[in-house]
DNA sequence: TTGTAAGCGTTATCAC
DNA sequence: GTGATAACGCTTACAA
């Protein structure tokens, strides 16, 4: 069934039908009814295909995720998630495309067959192939994230340079001395993975300017190297009493290192990050952490996105959000000494009850 | 640029270049060549509104997702994962829709405008309004999760009911009498949510024929509320020695609540279910589980749309998965006497859920 | 082996 | 206020 189908059975033109459901041209009262009775017995729906062909433009946005192969973070899945919401609101489908490598079908059907109006692309690395290549095609998007020096880029990021420095200097003002960062993975960092060089950037500034003993732990994105990470960290710098951190994947192996040795969060050791809410909330005891902002980084990327498409010369936009440090209950007065001294030795199955509560 | 610039450089036809590029007619070697050398120099890509309109296909599928307000579970974002990859493997794309409500706006798009060629329902529910919808519509479809009754239907499910069936029948095994489900949440359940329905059946036909003690537990999809569970299970009914599971999402709080309870998995306390690898493997100690296997249902999902949406008239066909059940460290011989004895004394409360018998 | 031309279902520009 | 009709860019009979 097509518009023609609907015209014949109103008894108009299919460009008055048209008109009827656009509203691009005034239509009569008595036959906008008409067709629209029409319209609502049969059911009838506009083909997209052919829409899109005439207008230009398919209504849809492409987002572009990491592949699945390496897994998605909690803060990753959010963002998805928001995305999906925030273009639904705004009646646009999102065209899912997993992209890591750089020669990707996905992503070059996504660029190059005009199948989206627009693309929010994750996960910038600091040089990011995806990005020129998108250029070149002269499609609109909006990064998450930010290469190192690109000003006529749109983007969306989180301030993790400013953030782990307000995480690491409120850890300095309850009394750490001795402050460690738990970074994301070696891989990562190394292959210029831009919330790593932030942190790390943000974490070296607070150590220097506040006259700290930093130590940077790279750390893969699971539990278990979390808790490989933390209980290398114990034996081999027991001096630190605190931690930031943005691998929450590794939070659960944090915790579980923390709780073997004995220590008692925020007592004995104190814990700090940028993390999806979610986790900090579900964290034993409550996250102090900077909550990610997931719908509004989504709605705010999908707002830019939106004018960008409507006027692809406007000057490029950068919006860097500090989320607020949420208090909670997981950072405290440094210990007394190191807990180097009041660590039981060899006791791991002590049931902690978990701070203040 | 469209086909027409490359006819013209090449100096041949339009449907020339559109032969050359689909293979759909021989073309001699010297205009192929001629051809394709126009086209890599242009980095010319044909139109997908344009041929999709003239093929009436799209190339691409639709995966109707839960809304991303009720958060996604590990499990779900896992599928959604591998039906993303699943789908960049046979070339085609994939259109996102939020849907649970029933007027959906994003959904109606999807079934009604031609976006896709068929589509990967997730989380059906025992009557799903969805599903009359897309068969309405003439949509080819597959449903991850099954109605109560539909044989007609093509689904792909994992045997809950199965599962658990063989979790409380290896606990039994290990001499466990007293053992608890922990179900999804009391909202899902009566929603008509099938895995809490089917998980529920499985359990009571293994109590009912190895003569054990039950109780059910309908608990939230969070951490918090899987502490509270098992706090209160332990209060209300310490006979209980072991736990079979579905709700992953829980799972940290129930490793909290059994340690604040001093109890050491397995020796006091045995744990198994299904989930997802990841989780079973990132517990600790490791669980015993039936592990969901994202990858296999979503392979295959796509195989049978594939399927469908070539030959409409295909027979239906169902899949019900029973991936095996990974024997990790989760699960041992029952404690001599109930725990109930060195368990510290608690705040007496009743279990949510009720028992069975 | 190649070219011509008729669709595919819309939108939008003309007319009237 | 409404109706023809020409795009939009592609695929695919049908001819040659």
């Amino acid at each position: 069934m097509n518009i023609g189908e609907i015209a014949r059975r109103a008894g108009v033109s299919r460009s008055t039908v048209s008109y009827a459901l656009s509203g691009n041209r005034p239509v009569s009262e008595a036959t906008r009814k008409r067709i629209q009775s029409v319209i609502d017995e049969l059911g009838y729906r506009p083909n997209a295909s052919a829409r899109a062909l005439a207008e230009g433009r398919t209504r849809t946005i492409g987002l572009v995720i990491p592949p699945a192969s390496s897994r998605l973070t909690h803060m990753q899945l959010d963002f998805v998630g928001s995305v999906v919401d925030a273009a639904a609101k705004a009646d646009l489908d999102v065209l899912l495309s997993p992209s890591g490598g750089d020669h990707d079908r996905s992503f070059e059907r996504l660029v190059s067959e005009s199948r989206v109006d627009g693309v929010i692309l994750m996960e910038i690395r600091m040089e990011d192939a995806r990005v020129d290549r998108l250029r070149e095609a002269r499609m609109p998007f909006v990064g998450i994230g930010h290469p190192a020096n690109d000003p006529g880029m749109f983007w969306v990021d989180v301030d993790y340079a400013g953030l782990i420095y307000h995480c690491v200097r409120h850890l300095a003002d309850l009394g750490h001395r001795d402050i460690a960062l738990l970074n994301r993975s070696p891989e990562l960092v190394a292959a210029g993975y831009g919330p790593g060089h932030r942190a790390r950037e943000g974490f070296m500034r607070a150590v220097t300017e506040l006259g700290l003993q930093g130590t940077e732990l790279l750390c893969g994105d699971d539990a278990r190297c979390g808790q490989e990470c933390i209980a290398d960290l114990l034996a081999g710098r027991p001096e630190v009493t605190a931690l930031a951190t943005i691998n929450e994947a590794a939070l659960p192996g944090v915790q579980r290192a923390l709780q073997e040795a004995g220590l008692v969060i925020p007592r004995d050791f104190s814990l700090t990050g940028v993390v999806a809410s979610q986790w900090a909330e579900d964290f034993r005891p409550p996250l102090t952490a900077a909550d990610m902002p997931s719908d509004q980084m989504a709605a705010q990327a999908m707002a830019l996105l939106v004018e960008i498409i409507r006027d692809p010369s406007m000057p490029a936009q950068h919006i860097l959000m500090s989320p607020p440090i949420s208090l909670r209950h997981s950072t405290g007065a440094a210990p007394a000494g190191s807990h180097a001294a009041i660590r039981p030795v060899g006791q791991p199955q002590q049931p902690t009850g978990g701070g203040l509560s």
